[in-house]
DNA sequence: GCCGAATAGTTCAACTTTCAAGAATGAGTC
DNA sequence: GACTCATTCTTGAAAGTTGAACTATTCGGC
């Protein structure tokens, strides 16, 4: 029935799943707004504009392709357009035109946001250590990372 | 040194708690995206909204605290306060006072609000279960809910 | 070369979130 | 009861996000 199309009983959660569920949303919501919290206080803007900028420093020339960008920290190209204009005007990515594609534009890592990223990564490491490693024995997580190597 | 005050060396990430750090980004921003599009995409509404009226649907007459309502919903009362308002506008609440302290607000679910529940609650499990538990042989997380039991 | 389709990136408007400030009520103390 | 302080909730402005529309350029076929 209604947008299913489908009139049998659709496979609910057991109580189990349901918790698991609950607790998952509980622990990813609170850890991610801790760390925004962390970042903006600290460095002075959300997580995911400090991975944009990690992103960048670990590149080739420290820039990338807005696309390449956008794709490898998992937002739209729209919101990254919005990203990059602010991380600009606060002075720490640079845009440059590409000289291969003039559609194309690389966001580039200024010396100033090398520096931002150097002040911080050690206050940003610890939060996340403190919030995730230290509180997990590592046969909790090490199974996860077989596909790191 | 700066507002660390220490001068050691931070204890950094290994390649491997990079790597596992880096794929839990990646795998909850996937799936917090996805349930998030499923969700504006045919109840008209955030993941986080959806939840809230989730709450209310199990609470004794559908009702709520606000205070109450936000701290289980994990979020702060401001937010509460914006997304109750659109809500209300939806028509899936409505608000009503607190009798015993007139400082205070119900947060209450309608009968609209029961109905979009029931349109829609199928999808959003099929989406949840096909996003998580399908994935994971219940060995991966039954063990995270011994606290469920 | 030219045309249509695809791609890169931006922009706009609507919406959501955040933070700080504020209004109203309650609770404890004298 | 008046004072102070805490609690409840709302508001407003700034910041961030979204999805669709838009511009400019490139690509592929002819």
């Amino acid at each position: 029935m209604g947008t299913m199309g489908d009139t049998t009983e659709p496979r609910w959660l057991t109580d189990e799943e349901q918790c698991v569920w609950r607790a998952y949303l509980h622990a990813t919501t609170l850890l991610e707004d801790h760390l925004d919290r962390q970042l903006q206080r600290d460095a002075g803007m959300p997580h995911i504009y400090y991975g944009l900028l990690v992103q960048l420093s670990q590149a080739p020339r420290r820039r990338l392709r807005m696309t390449e960008l956008a794709k490898s920290a998992k937002i739209t190209r729209s919101r990254l357009s919005h990203a990059v204009a602010r991380l600009e005007k606060s002075g720490w990515v640079r845009r440059e035109d590409c000289p291969s594609d003039k559609r194309g534009q690389f966001a580039r890592l200024t010396d100033e946001g090398v520096e931002v990223l150097r002040q911080n990564a050690p206050g940003h490491v610890a939060a996340v250590r403190q919030a995730m490693f230290d509180r997990l024995s590592p046969s909790r997580w090490s199974s996860s990372a077989r596909s790191c190597a």
